[in-house]
DNA sequence: CGTCGGGTTGAGGGTGATCAAAGTTTGTGG
DNA sequence: CCACAAACTTTGATCACCCTCAACCCGACG
């Protein structure tokens, strides 16, 4: 599918666009680049011209303290714009990597601003889409602040499983996901040692499996359970 | 000053309003109402139809586990509306609370959502804040992530030091912050006692002191440089 | 003057960090 | 196809930061 179909298909789970809307944001200009695995697509300190469609892949968001320690700050998969702030915050406060070679779309920030002030609803559209990155951000402090070890892992690959499916990418049992065990110890404020030892603690607890990029799901609801996962934060059912 | 013209001219920090704009703003429903300290303005499950614009006084967002630990996710100041997001995210995934008794000027979703279709220079400054505020988010993330006890204590007044001033008040050498250090310990991902013995050795250190709900800035410099603390992700300074 | 919320301090314990080394995959060049 | 290197995973031993529990103190306020 074009990446553009794929974007408008994705701001149609939550808002109501018409044919116009549609066929204005599939009229925006795109090209598609490739970026090979753990390349940045934008670093703190740019001023983009431009925002990045992922078409297919995966990217993170982080961000590296004086100290030298990474957090990863979110996951992104197909049909996200990770740097959709990039068109009102001109500066990028952190930076946007590659976790696996990635097709991006890459559209003009000057198009995307000229369509928002002639479309509202498309504005608002995406603007919702920023919202949604925001109530992510908060529950991932949430997950760091205040759950221990073996919940923050459950919690993230919980809320992993739930983005995949709602972009139509059935987990039922298993799911690739192209993240290093030092990839996940940066995404939830621990050492890679003690990811590892947790990994074990939810093998052995017969919740989940992963070896070699892929997630296996043993027992997905009580793995929600134990990360305390509740996915009213992303804001997937349709607007009432 | 009318509290639409302290939004308007928050607002022109970021982003070039004419004066149309800004009347436009200026003629928003409001009223004034009160709160008491530690008392909710909209709480997690509330569908608002209208945001909060602090007026006076301190408010926090803070989200609970399904363990019953309490995170604050953000503090917010006068000038801040800290739940602009309810305009596109309709259910609220979080709390908002207030920390000290609070004036908040109530506007409508109707008349915003009407203003930022009309207007999209408003649109796109109003989507600025909630933008900024995200960035907020990330960086928080980073400080429960990745920081220690007392870079964290320090990250946090250093952020709250600088906010205070860009809206205007001046924080010379102490600040008010109606917060408890259980409130603090909640915001760091900390417990209360340990909350107290770190800002034991901040004061020892002769960085900070911190009683009876205001903050006596001895070295903020240092304190900065502590908590790892570079404002960039405030995205204060004027656009370019 | 008594109560209560909040601050302070101490003792002990546990989760997760650090350091270190061995094992396993994956990829690369001969 | 093998040899080797590099990256990642796994495990063990030890350590420390921060938590828990508990007691006491202090100031505000009725």
């Amino acid at each position: 599918m074009e990446p553009l179909e794929t974007l408008v298909r994705r701001l149609r789970l939550t808002t109501q666009l018409d044919a116009e809307d549609a066929q204005a944001i599939e009229k925006l200009p795109v090209y598609i680049k490739t970026f090979p695995s753990q390349s940045a697509i934008v670093i703190e300190g740019d001023r983009p011209a431009q925002c990045a469609l992922i078409v297919k892949g995966f990217a993170c968001r982080c961000k590296t303290t004086d100290t030298g320690k990474r957090q990863i700050l979110s996951i992104h998969i197909a049909g996200d714009i990770p740097d959709l702030q990039s068109l009102h915050l001109h500066v990028m406060d952190h930076d946007l990597k590659t976790l696996s070679p990635c097709t991006i779309g890459v559209i003009p920030h000057d198009a995307l601003r000229a369509l928002t002030r002639s479309r509202p609803l498309v504005a608002e559209a995406l603007w919702r889409e920023t919202l949604i990155d925001a109530a992510v951000f908060r529950e991932w402090i949430v997950n760091v602040g205040r759950r221990p070890a073996a919940a923050r892992l459950a919690h993230l690959i919980s809320e992993l499983r739930r983005r995949l499916e709602a972009i139509g990418i059935d987990t039922g049992e298993h799911f690739d996901l192209p993240m290093t065990q030092l990839d996940l110890a940066d995404a939830l404020g621990l050492t890679p040692v003690h990811v590892n030892r947790v990994m074990k603690v939810l093998r052995n607890d017969g919740l989940m499996e992963f070896r070699r990029n892929v997630v296996r799901l043993k027992d997905a609801e009580k793995l929600a359970q134990v990360g305390g996962f509740d996915d009213l934060y992303l804001h997937q059912s349709p607007q009432l």
